[in-house]
DNA sequence: AGGGTCTATGTAACCGCTTACGGTGGAACG
DNA sequence: CGTTCCACCGTAAGCGGTTACATAGACCCT
């Protein structure tokens, strides 16, 4: 790799001049900044990152906090590929790298561990990091005021975050939601019920609300009875719809918090020798890549996933030229009407 | 953050000392030593990752080619996620990151242009990265070729790499085809045909060697009618049952080379009035999450995918201390029997 | 006692780039 | 013609580590 110095001694000038040519181009000779260009472009010259990282004290990366192997060993994340395109190509518009940090391992550290937000916040200074991005990290509200309060930028995916440089990014859980019951009334039902997410997870919240709002329009009362949790997973889902089919006077319709308990209200419901949509509806949420294969075809409330990704990195630019907290961003939901709701 | 020098000062030493005491802990003296880590410990010392690469010449880093944007827009990997999984936590292991390359997008960018190999090779000088991860990053033989000569360890993923110091991970697709159609045979079929992937992928030419090995080995005669080729999507396997439904004779089994065109096999069956498994029986490769979910679910052949990412770290870490070429990697695959081949 | 060896540490150069500061020459000005 | 100003560029001091080399004792040996 050709270094700055040798462009300058092939130049005839100093190693400052260089430098200048590609950081503050209006300050140096039309002639000299074209020749330095001349020769850098036939050395293939490329400004060391190390060096400049050094120097500047700020990388060209954005760290990735994702957290896989705690709770649930078996979890995937139900559209992180999505998100990561959106994010990689939003950062790589701004000449961004996207760093995964490792997560402990380092024989060398002094004393990070596991999940440690502390730790993920070092990594951060010391690689100089121009920002995280905390992806599904846990639901520790402990870790996220470290990320908060450590003054890095950071934005959180769908956990709401508040910090002098910190904002979430997240979806209109709750217009979702609602729209997502309302077609479920508009198609004529009445005993409509719904699982959702583990207590306290904003956007599960969110959509309760929805679902809550849409039947008050409708004039319909919410059921304490018709409200079961589950945790996003499938199997909850199956739980979940278990208890509601048991029930004296079971629902016709439920709307689930996600498209993976919906898909195993499915199989509950399969299981019960229950037809699904004729006699019950369902309704998802995320619009993940199953949703549409399963039979009958989820009813499910897309999300912008991609878009997650690329307000994530908007927002995080935003915060590290501008320096001040970014307002949150409120995604669009769409409702996409498949097979298991019953419209066509 | 606290430097080298203060804990230095602190300890009345010099920074050599205090540096020497994280890299070579043995040549110096029992007492200062514990005097420095104590200090350090206190001071929560953190080496500057920046400074430490610019002066070793190497960061903590690998590199992930991954790109997502050039031919097919929608596609996603099938399984990128348990990848990273894996490929995360060995690298953690070793004290690694992964960093994900952005692609183009950097103005300062002398010449390096979308799915440039030459750009990733700048990369990753630029930033010191120990090596290259390939996943997935278009079947460019000449972009290949650029990796495996660049001289930076490099480990590809289902494809095949060679180089002084690159190599790859596969899955035994030879074995794992082999085995499905076996299973087929076992199961009484006569007729049975092959979704082929793409001319020219190695695992899907793995696929289709061991398919025709079960044939022979059961005394039956591959024929050319019987071979349809696909590109892994679900589309296309569905355009391939219908070809093979369209036959005079046509198969009572088939093979899909991927889920995803098993998955569309089983839509073109379905569409055809014919009922899987009873009609026709369907075996698919990769186990993907959508595998379990169709009905029927499908039998499939499984491959280990965190240990691509596994296997993929060790080759890259053992070439970086190593620094010879590491002997490519065979992952077992595995049959997963479900309902999709009408066998309990 | 003098020389050799070994251990522990300091000194200083270096990695490659950025940038504050200062100097130079020519144009503009009084 | 002497100032002043500005555009342009060089000098050099970092940034925070690593490491080759030098140094200083301590110890051992003849």
């Amino acid at each position: 790799m050709a270094t700055g110095r040798e462009i300058a001694q092939l130049c005839g000038v100093s190693v400052a001049t260089v430098s200048r040519v590609f950081n503050q181009p209006e300050t140096v000779n039309e002639e000299t900044r074209s020749r330095v260009l001349r020769v850098a472009r036939e050395l293939d010259y490329r400004p060391n990152e190390s060096a400049r990282a050094l120097s500047t004290k700020q990388s060209t990366m954005i760290g990735l906090v994702w957290d896989t192997d705690h709770r649930r060993p078996g979890w995937r994340h139900p559209y992180l590929q999505d998100v990561l395109i959106g994010l990689k190509s939003a950062l790589s518009a701004h000449g961004y790298h996207l760093l995964m940090l490792a997560t402990s391992g380092d024989a060398r550290e002094v004393g990070a561990s596991l999940a440690d937000p502390v730790g993920y916040v070092n990594m951060t200074r010391r690689h100089h990091l121009g920002g995280l991005v905390l992806i599904d990290s846990g639901s520790d509200a402990d870790a996220f005021a470290t990320f908060a309060q450590s003054g890095v930028p950071c934005v959180a995916l769908d956990v709401p975050l508040d910090g002098p440089r910190a904002t979430y990014v997240t979806t209109d859980n709750f217009g979702g939601a609602r729209e997502a019951v309302r077609h479920l009334v508009g198609l004529g039902h009445k005993r409509i019920a719904m699982i959702t997410g583990p207590a306290g997870n904003q956007p599960s919240e969110a959509r309760v609300a929805g679902y809550r709002q849409a039947l008050l329009d409708a004039g319909l009362v919410p059921r304490d009875s018709y409200l079961v949790a589950g945790d996003f997973y499938r199997g909850s889902g199956t739980a979940a719809a278990q208890r509601l089919l048991a029930l004296d006077e079971p629902p016709t319709a439920v709307f689930a918090a996600s498209d993976e308990m919906a898909v195993g209200a499915v199989l509950a419901a399969r299981a019960a020798g229950l037809s699904v949509p004729r006699d019950l509806a369902l309704v998802g949420f995320d619009d993940i890549e199953v949703a549409s294969v399963v039979e009958p075809a989820l009813t499910t409330v897309a999300q912008d996933k991609p878009g997650f990704g690329v307000a994530a990195a908007k927002a995080i630019m935003a915060m590290i030229t501008g320096g001040e907290r970014e307002e949150p961003v409120v995604l669009p939901a769409r409702l996409v009407v498949r097979g298991s709701c019953g419209a066509g």
